[in-house]
DNA sequence: AGCACA
């Protein structure tokens, strides 16, 4: 004869000044709780869009006996309470005070919560374009939207956004209108665990893809499958720590590593040779390969290493580094998705370091190109240093250097270890080749 | 329609 039953079958509740309110239509606004609640009281605090729906309420009067007020007056009233038209149902809360602890603007944290209101599941893609146009604005760096995204964000300067954002633009066109709101997360790390339609992670690359999520029609887990309000953990704010691996440090995404990198080479005043290239990344290991090749008006090269860590390490040390003095020449890598270069093992735009044969014909095969200083596939090309180039390092034209300088990595003698292939300088003497500016040897400035 | 950042 207990007089309590379990709790999902008690009748009465013990009474609290928090109520708490459910069935609430989906636009309900703090304003309109207060006008459903104040003629019992005034409401010292409320917390809305509580709940998956987001279609639930909590409003706290000052004095316990308004709330017990407002509860009898509806439980006796043959009129429901209705916001919109819609029944809301009331009862008391379990709790006894509304913590409010998202306060947003006082608890800045690293990761947002987005809510979206006026639109439906499928209305607002994760695509990238979408979160690109939209948080561009904000100084976020990385994008990301719908159910969870790690985001490069920048919090404070987000908090002018807290007022509603109307982004109709990147909506479709049927979307009438849709507000955002934006608040602090207290999360300050989101747990992605598949790349889906609905969840993100751009730091991290490896993480695999839900094959069931990532198309076709939004699966709302939540039950209600059309909820008219979408909460979204958005933004991300990633430490640098984080970012190390997986994002680069202007926030973008970041490739998956690789032993092979890519170069683009800007402002190649001078002709960048095989070479050249091998002079440059032999300084942080063995460099097994290289392939280069013209895209877009420009050119770019394969470098394979070993293994991903050296790779890695050649990335960082060269980014943005010049090979030559004065802006000429400069590096910009990033991950090739290659792991494997298939090239010739000796041509004057690939080279294979890993064939010993290769090596010693290209060795061999050299002699007689040094010699005669005339190397066919410079000849007459569009990189002869113009004379009186303002800013030309090392001018004097005298001799040929015969060694790679001094200046061009922390470890100039490590290039040569690996096989009898002795890299040619990569200096020629000023208007015989196109290989470098007179008399200079790459080096990375 | 059932208690708070899935």
């Amino acid at each position: 004869m207990s007089t309590s039953g379990p709790p999902q079958f008690r009748y009465t509740q013990t009474p609290s000044k928090v109520l708490h309110l459910r069935n609430l239509p989906w636009e309900c606004s703090e304003e309109e709780l207060v006008e459903l609640c104040k003629p019992f009281g005034k409401i010292v605090n409320t917390k809305i869009n509580v709940g998956a729906n987001r279609n639930q309420a909590f409003v706290e009067f000052p004095d316990l006996n308004q709330a017990i007020q407002m509860v009898s007056y509806y439980a006796s009233s043959s009129e429901p309470a209705q916001v919109r038209g819609k029944t809301v149902y009331i009862q008391y809360s379990n709790r006894h005070e509304i913590v409010n602890n998202k306060s947003p603007g006082d608890n800045p944290g690293n990761v947002l919560l987005v809510t979206m209101e006026g639109v439906e599941a499928g209305d607002v893609s994760i695509d990238v374009i979408h979160l690109k146009k939209l948080f561009c604005l904000f100084s976020v760096e990385e994008e990301q939207l719908r159910m969870y995204f790690r985001l490069l964000a920048l919090c404070t300067k987000l908090l002018p956004l807290k007022k509603q954002l109307a982004f109709r633009y990147l909506l479709p066109e049927h979307v009438g209108s849709c507000n955002l709101r934006i608040s602090y997360s207290a999360h300050t790390d989101l747990n992605i665990k598949f790349q889906s339609h609905r969840s993100r992670d751009y730091t991290n690359p490896y993480l695999p893809v839900n094959p069931t999520a990532i198309d076709g029609s939004l699966q709302v887990t939540h039950g209600n499958h059309f909820s008219r309000i979408y909460s979204f953990f958005l933004a991300q704010h990633v430490t640098s720590s984080h970012l190390q691996l997986a994002v680069g440090p202007d926030g973008r995404k970041k490739e998956p590593e690789s032993n092979v990198l890519l170069a683009s080479i800007e402002n190649m005043q001078y002709a960048v040779t095989v070479d050249v290239l091998h002079t440059v990344f032999s300084a942080f290991g063995n460099v097994q390969k290289i392939a280069i090749f013209e895209k877009n008006g420009s050119t770019q090269a394969l470098i394979q290493y070993p293994d991903i860590a050296t790779a890695s390490v050649a990335k960082e040390a060269l980014e943005g580094h010049c090979i030559y003095d004065g802006g000429y020449c400069k590096l910009h890598l990033s991950y090739s998705r290659h792991t494997d270069l298939n090239v010739k093992a000796y041509s004057d735009k690939s080279r294979d370091y890993t064939i010993p044969d290769a090596s010693l014909l290209a060795a061999s095969s050299q002699i007689p190109w040094q010699n005669h200083q005339a190397m066919p596939a410079y000849g007459g090309n569009a990189y002869n240093a113009p004379p009186g180039v303002p800013g030309m390092p090392h001018q004097a034209p005298t001799g040929q250097s015969p060694g790679p300088g001094p200046g061009y990595g922390s470890n100039p003698g490590s290039y040569g270890g690996h096989t009898s292939y002795q890299p040619q300088p990569p200096m020629h003497p000023y208007g015989n080749t196109a290989a470098g500016p007179p008399h200079s040897s790459p080096h990375i400035s």
